[in-house]
DNA sequence: CTACTATAGTTGGTGTCGCCACCTAATTGC
DNA sequence: GCAATTAGGTGGCGACACCAACTATAGTAG
């Protein structure tokens, strides 16, 4: 269930005979982190990649990051993210550009093939989670995204970043 | 962003001139499950423990599935959840019963140790998502909940279980 | 009762991912 | 200039995840 407990008893105050059950906040959001996920990193295996390769390729898409700030958006280690961008690169999807303002600095760049391996992904992507939402009414789709929206906005603000206007190597 | 793109385009058929902007259901959710997983990792990493082993102590809270019950349950292989019963097993927070009635069969129970640990993670995983929707209004927040609920209870269903009322080793 | 088949779990090998501690090269700040 | 900082990379480690193969039970056919 979950790293909360996933049965039904001790969060949710009143528990609906049947039917609409509300796993309480806690659970609900972690199971459906979970589920999330997990369709995520089937998708991204069905194309012989990683979640973390694809997220990767996602935030190259239309940014040239350096390493830091990959670090810094993704909150990993450098070191992981030279790992990353590593075997991205050994594999064609990435490159590594030199920075002209600062030597020591390096910023990343998708290639072609990263783009592609990204563009099938994603088609995939949205066929999943749709399947996922499939019970929703188009109302509650649309409150979810909206509230989903609004949680990882905040929560890339927290980090210091603006997740709707990101152009970290450009500024 | 995300194994999604993370800029606003393209998936927004409406975007409002500021203010509240909707990153679309795919980047959303994408977003959104990031965030949640982050928050949890740091929270179990602050317990010395990882997001998995917390979520296997929150499963095994008051079930003692088999090792196959649970590689179902957790989308993973079974020698996977070998190790990961092997690591907690080491640890003291879980422990291998065997089966009554099925000598090759295994069930997995958690130990005292692991209901403190599991314990005292679950009110810091409930601090950290609650500041995560902090900026949501509270009937957001149980929107997002009911919504939430509702596609883990979709999800778990779509692997032939039943999240509210799970009982595969007693079944 | 004996084979054949299927199932439960483990083992061994491999690869990814994440961390930390440490290192070099370049850049900044006095 | 020269110390302190910063960008990135190395090396080593452990946790997780997979697969293929194996052991031991269990079920099923004859």
């Amino acid at each position: 269930m979950a790293p909360t407990s996933g049965h039904p008893a001790e969060a949710p105050a009143s528990a609906p005979p049947s039917g609409e059950a509300d796993l309480g906040l806690v659970d609900a959001l972690a199971q459906l982190s979970f589920a999330v996920q997990g369709a995520l990193t089937r998708v991204a295996a069905a194309h012989d990649a990683s979640i973390i390769q694809t997220r990767l390729l996602g935030i190259l898409r239309d940014r040239h990051p350096t390493i830091t700030e990959l670090a810094a958006f993704l909150q990993l280690d450098k070191s992981s993210v030279t790992g990353l961008v590593d075997r991205a690169e050994e594999r064609g999807l990435v490159r590594r550009v030199a920075s002209a303002h600062d030597r020591r600095s390096v910023q990343v760049t998708i290639t072609p093939a990263g783009q592609e391996l990204f563009d099938r992904a994603r088609t995939d992507f949205e066929a999943a989670l749709a399947a996922l939402v499939a019970d929703l009414t188009p109302a509650q789709r649309r409150q979810l995204s909206a509230a989903a929206s609004l949680v990882a906005v905040a929560d890339a603000r927290l980090r210091g970043i603006d997740i709707l206007n990101w152009s970290p190597a450009a500024g």
